[in-house]
RNA sequence: GUGGCCAUCGUUCAAUGGUUAGGACCGCGGUUUGUGGAGCCGCAGAUGAGGGUUCAAUUCCCUCUGGCCACC
C-alpha cells in the first residue's frame, strides 16, 4: 500500500482531503480528455483534448511563446507549422506588459491574435531559475524581477490571479519545482510537499469559468517520491496533470522511471498528462511509450536559433562551413516552407550575417520537424502500429541524441532538382499526402 | 623631393634583449529541454624583407618595401 506517509506528507494530505471538501464543486471540464485509443502493447495513448478555443490531437508537443510570442514567429506561422495550442509565461508576462493590461487587451489570445489554445505556466520554475531568489517560504517565493530588480511577491493565489487575468484555456498550479541533483533527497521531498500544500491553495483560490487549472506532481527521480506526489495531485479536482521537476539534469533513465512511477499511480485516471520541459524528439517517443500526452519545451526554437537544424535521422549547425555550398534543403523530406524554398546554402548565409530571417526560417522547420514527428506517433498509436513504427520512428527522430550530419551522409532520395521544390501546402491535405509519400520512400534502406 | 611617425595572427590591440609573443573580434568545431536571438567550452592563427650589434633580437642600429602626417 505504499511507504509510510512522512509527518509533513500526512498533515498535508489531511488538510488537502479536508480542504478538498471545502472546493468549489467543478464541474464540466473545460479541459475534456477523449481516449481515443491505446497502444495495445505498451503505455502509449492517443486521444483528444476539447478545449474552450480548440482541439488539441494528442500526443502533442507545444510551443513556447514566451513573452506571447513564439520568438520570431506570428501566428500564421504557427498556424501553418501544424501548432496546435502553445504555452506562454506567467511570470514574463506579470512583469511585463503586465497581467492586467492584457486582461484589458481582451486576454492572451486577443492580445497576440492567436484563436487556437494557450497553456500559461505558473511562473514557479522561472520564479526559481531567472530571477536572483530572494526567499522561498510558505507563503510563497519573493523575488526580483529579472528585468528591473523590483521586488515581488508570488503566491498559489497570486499565480491563479495573474494567469486568470491573462485568460489561456489552461493555467497550472503554482509549484515548487527542485532540480534533482541541486538538491538533497530531503530538499526534493520538501519542495514536493509545499508544492501539495500549494496545489490545494491553488484550487481554492482559482474560479473555474472556462478555463481548466492543471496540478503538477513533482517527486524529483525518485520513484517512490513520484509516486506519491502522483497519488496525492490524483485526489484533487484538478483537469490535467502535469510532471514536473524533469527535463533537467536527469538521465533518460532516470527520468523514464521517474515518468513511469508518476504513471502507474495514475493507472486509471481519465485526465491528460503532461511532462514539462521536454522537448527533444527521442525524449518525447520515450515518455509518450510510458503514457504522457502532452510536452513543451524551449529546445528546438531555442537550438534554431543558434543554427542547428532537427531533420530526419539527425541534425545539422548552419554555421557549419560546409553548408555555404549546399542547395539541398534542410530535409528532402520536410514539408515545411522553410524546406520548400530554401537551400542550406541561403540559410548559412544568413546565419553568418545575423539576419533575422535566418531565425525564423530555421525554427518554423525545427517545430515543423516536431509537430510532424508527434503526427506520425498519434498515426500510429490511433492505427495499432506503433510497435513496429518504433524502429522507424527512432531512426527519423532527428534533434539531440541523432547523428551530426555531414554533407555526404544525409538521408537524401531527392535528386538534385534545380528550381522550385513542391510548394508549401499550408493546411493539411498537400502536406499530409507529401509526407505520406516521404514515409513510404523511407522504406528502402 | 625633404622631414617625422608607423609596420605583431584574417582584423584590431597587448607585451618583451632570454621558457610555449597575450586578448578581443573573425574563422573551425562543440554545448543548449516548464525561453537568454544570450551564454558557455574547445581548436586554429602573427613579429613585412634583408643586413648588422649581441651569448641571445619581435624588441637596439642600418637599408629596402609599404602606410600615415607635415613641409616644399
Amino acid at each position: 500500500m505504499g511507504p509510510p506517509l512522512s509527518q509533513g506528507e500526512r498533515s498535508a494530505r489531511l488538510a488537502a482531503l479536508s480542504d478538498a471538501a471545502t472546493l468549489p464543486v467543478r464541474g464540466t471540464s473545460p479541459a475534456r480528455f477523449e481516449l481515443l485509443a491505446t497502444d495495445p502493447a505498451g503505455g502509449a495513448r492517443s486521444g483528444r483534448l476539447h478545449l474552450p478555443h480548440g482541439v488539441v490531437e494528442t500526443p502533442d508537443f507545444m510551443p513556447v511563446g514566451t513573452n506571447a510570442t513564439v520568438k520570431s514567429l506570428d501566428p500564421d506561422d504557427l498556424r501553418n507549422l501544424g501548432a496546435q495550442i502553445i504555452l506562454a509565461n506567467t511570470y514574463h508576462l506579470y512583469l511585463r506588459p503586465g497581467h492586467e493590461r492584457v486582461a484589458r487587451m481582451g486576454g492572451l489570445n486577443r492580445f497576440m491574435d492567436w484563436d487556437r489554445p494557450i497553456l500559461t505556466d505558473s511562473g514557479g520554475f522561472q520564479v526559481v531559475s531567472l530571477g536572483p531568489l530572494m526567499r522561498i517560504g510558505e507563503e510563497g517565493a519573493r523575488f526580483r524581477s529579472h528585468l528591473d530588480g523590483s521586488q515581488h511577491l508570488f503566491t498559489p493565489e497570486r499565480s491563479m490571479e495573474v494567469q486568470q487575468a491573462l485568460a489561456p484555456d489552461i493555467a497550472v498550479a503554482f509549484d515548487q519545482p527542485v532540480m534533482p541533483g541541486a538538491s538533497s533527497p530531503r530538499d526534493v521531498e520538501r519542495a514536493m510537499e509545499r508544492t501539495h500544500r500549494w496545489a490545494v491553495r491553488s484550487l481554492r483560490a482559482h474560479r473555474k469559468g472556462d478555463q481548466a487549472l492543471f496540478g503538477i506532481a513533482q517527486g524529483g527521480i525518485d520513484p517512490d517520491l513520484r509516486a506519491r506526489s502522483a497519488a496525492f495531485i490524483r485526489a484533487l479536482p484538478f483537469d490535467g496533470i502535469n510532471l514536473g521537476g524533469l527535463a533537467g539534469d536527469e538521465t533518460p533513465e532516470q527520468r523514464n522511471r521517474a515518468v513511469e512511477a508518476t504513471i502507474a499511480a495514475l493507472e486509471g485516471d481519465g485526465r491528460v498528462r503532461y511532462l514539462m520541459g521536454l522537448g527533444s524528439p527521442l525524449d518525447l517517443l520515450d515518455a509518450v511509450l510510458r503514457g504522457v500526452d502532452l510536452f513543451d519545451s524551449v529546445l528546438p526554437a531555442r537550438v534554431a536559433r543558434t543554427g542547428q537544424a532537427w531533420v530526419a535521422g539527425g541534425r545539422l549547425n548552419l554555421y557549419n562551413a560546409r553548408h555555404l555550398d549546399e542547395e539541398q534543403p534542410l530535409d528532402a523530406r520536410c514539408d515545411c516552407r522553410t524546406c520548400a524554398r530554401f537551400s542550406r546554402a541561403y540559410l548559412a548565409h544568413l546565419f553568418r550575417a545575423e539576419e533575422l530571417l535566418a531565425y525564423r526560417l530555421l525554427t518554423i522547420h525545427n517545430l515543423r520537424h516536431l509537430a510532424s514527428f508527434m503526427a506520425r506517433i498519434r498515426t500510429a498509436i490511433r492505427s495499432g502500429t506503433l510497435a513496429t513504427e518504433l524502429p522507424q520512428l527512432r531512426a527519423t527522430a532527428g534533434g539531440p541524441g541523432t547523428p551530426r550530419l555531414g554533407s555526404g551522409d544525409e538521408p537524401e532520395e531527392a535528386p538534385a532538382r534545380g528550381a522550385m521544390r513542391p510548394r508549401y501546402a499550408a493546411e493539411g491535405r498537400v502536406a499530409v499526402r507529401t509526407r505520406k509519400r516521404a514515409v513510404e520512400s523511407e522504406g528502402r534502406e
